[in-house]
DNA sequence: GTGAAAGCGCTAACAA
DNA sequence: TTGTTAGCGCTTTCAC
């Protein structure tokens, strides 16, 4: 249990694995095979070596022996945002993925602007990743001044599905704006409003594509109403009051994004309305809030483990050279079915 | 805008340094010092370089250059878990502190436990960071088996306050604790419960020990009543539910934690009785959704910034190798007043 | 202002 | 099975 946490740095010098052989009687290179493994050790000699490590405290210098093989045992990974919540998971999904096969990761936030996104992978490259996991911060990934022209295996996830050159794994939102939609026929209302931040992102539009195709599909394809209710909470809030003061006003609500979802909620409240009593509300993401307070929120969330678990098992593959096919990886949503949304009163609204 | 995005790997061999001189007709120290700017290089020359640069996609290999400086511009971060939004929030303000000032972050959880902490920080240092962020697991940090005894300069923050030879900086706790329970006595309560996951770390204890302060202060010394809930909101939940079972309920709760906040408004809710109304709760941490929906929750959170934004500076002092004495440094809590606590009402409230 | 040469610590040939 | 040697790509004396 030999600790000191000593005060930092100061140290006389690391020793390295000359000293450790020097000390053990044998080589270098006999050290060095008996650390990694890569060639056979005499069991005498293997014996000394761990001995003279464990005397000196000795500890492989990562950096050198990165730099002789040509690999980092390191993969870069970018989000747009350490805040928002399903990012935040997929960081933790890899990093346990990453400590599992003996990797680090290098962390580095986008800020949702592409050129920052340019930036960092620029650095991370120059970190020789051997692979780098990306949620793009918008469809055109690759296409900002400064962008590196040559990239490490790399795997892009929820966004910019379907890069010409790169492997994308991402979750069905077509299906996702569906299943949200047709719970909310299925429980028999006719006005639903979807809500969303904006359509910048393929993966948002989407989900609104499945919105109109399930309502298309119950014969209601003039009923379609999104509103864009611009980034924040608060800019979604207002635009979600508006439209519950119409003279029509909605009698579900579909959000498909996080921040919708609190927007939605918020304007509800602002109303003095509640949910499901005066509109159902379905949400969008997992978060533990929302089997905490009443009512529980209905919500359509993505399946970030199995995302994870695939974007890493992709990126695993490429960085071991495969070179099969792109991959296009497309997942399931999961459907939270709880207590913000329900039937629809007969009496609730007047007929067109 | 050159990108290629290019299929991974298959690169014909990044050009070195070597390259860059030969074609801009330089030596590779001339190379450097342009690149570095660490020695003067005549304006002819530099341009030269800079051309030959770009011609050739060249890019700094960090990992020679590492290893030749003996310093990475790098800093690892170990926290116990990316799920609770306290340390995901810290990390995003560290990874934006490294970006800003050209370090990149090696980012390691350590699933709340010890032994899993120090193999990640092992890891670490094997990688040769120049510094360490760490939110340790327990007070203890440091011992624990396979401890590395030699550390980079580190900074310990929010738990294992005042280490014996490491910087801290965490909140202070027991103001923190104090200001909850002064709050809702101020409002009039003397029934208050304090709910607490567990006693094992310091901080958590201390912001007990601020409650206690506060209720005797006022006199109240025998009406301290702390439940300790256990890990997981479930569990808090049942604790609370018990305790608001009794034949003389609290009239006000304060939970210290995030897991906590969440399981007594489970509690509450499944009791039928509702807060501020039935009972007022001061909650912990921040959370958009505490403002999203009715009522606010009134809570008292960390600064998780100026946490950071301190923890940050201290370690790039330590790492530009300042020997001042160790930092201890407290910073303030900050209490949020919203709407889940309010004054006591002179009869108990019947129920709805 | 610039170059030659050594070397950071490790691993991979190549010999033995 | 093991050692010797070269060199990964860079920076840094030291000399000019």
């Amino acid at each position: 249990m030999g600790q000191d946490a000593g005060r930092s740095g100061r140290s006389p010098r690391q020793p390295t694995i000359r000293d450790v052989a020097s000390r053990a009687g044998v080589s270098p290179a006999t050290v060095s095979s008996a650390l990694t493994g890569v060639r056979p050790v005499a069991a005498k000699s293997r014996q000394l070596v761990f001995e003279a490590v464990d005397a000196l405290g000795f500890k492989v210098n990562h950096l050198a022996s990165s730099l002789r093989r040509g690999a980092t045992k390191t993969v870069g990974l970018v989000v747009p945002d350490l805040s928002t919540a399903f990012y935040a998971s997929l960081v933790r999904e890899f990093e346990n993925h990453a400590a599992n096969s003996g990797y680090e990761i290098l962390l580095a936030s986008s800020s949702d602007s592409p050129i920052k996104e340019a930036v960092r992978i620029e650095s991370l490259i120059s970190r020789r990743v051997d692979g780098l996991l990306v949620i793009a911060t918008h469809d055109d990934f690759g296409v900002a001044p400064g962008f590196p022209d040559q990239l490490p295996p790399t795997v892009l996830i929820d966004a910019a599905f379907g890069h010409p050159s790169l492997d994308t794994v991402a979750s069905d939102n077509l299906g996702a704006g569906r299943s949200g939609c047709e719970y909310l026929l299925q429980l028999g209302h006719r006005d639903i409003a979807l809500l969303t931040p904006d359509l910048d992102l393929e993966n948002v539009r989407d989900r609104i594509t499945g919105y109109r195709q399930a309502l298309s599909d119950a014969g209601l394809a003039g009923r379609e109403r999104v509103i864009v209710g611009g980034r924040g909470i608060e800019t979604c809030r207002g635009a979600i009051e508006q439209e519950l003061r119409r003279p029509d006003p909605p009698t579900a609500m579909f959000a498909i994004t996080y921040f919708a979802t609190l927007g939605a909620i918020k304007a509800i409240q602002a109303m003095e309305m509640s949910f499901p009593d005066d509109v159902s509300l379905v949400g969008f993401a997992h978060a533990e809030w929302m089997t905490a307070i009443r009512p529980y929120i209905t919500a359509v969330s993505q399946a970030y483990d199995t995302l994870a678990a695939n974007a890493w098992h992709v990126l695993e593959q490429r960085m071991n050279g495969s070179d099969t096919e792109l991959a296009r990886i497309r997942l399931p949503f999961r459907m939270n079915i709880r207590e913000s949304a329900r039937q629809r009163l007969p009496v609730q609204t007047p007929r067109a």
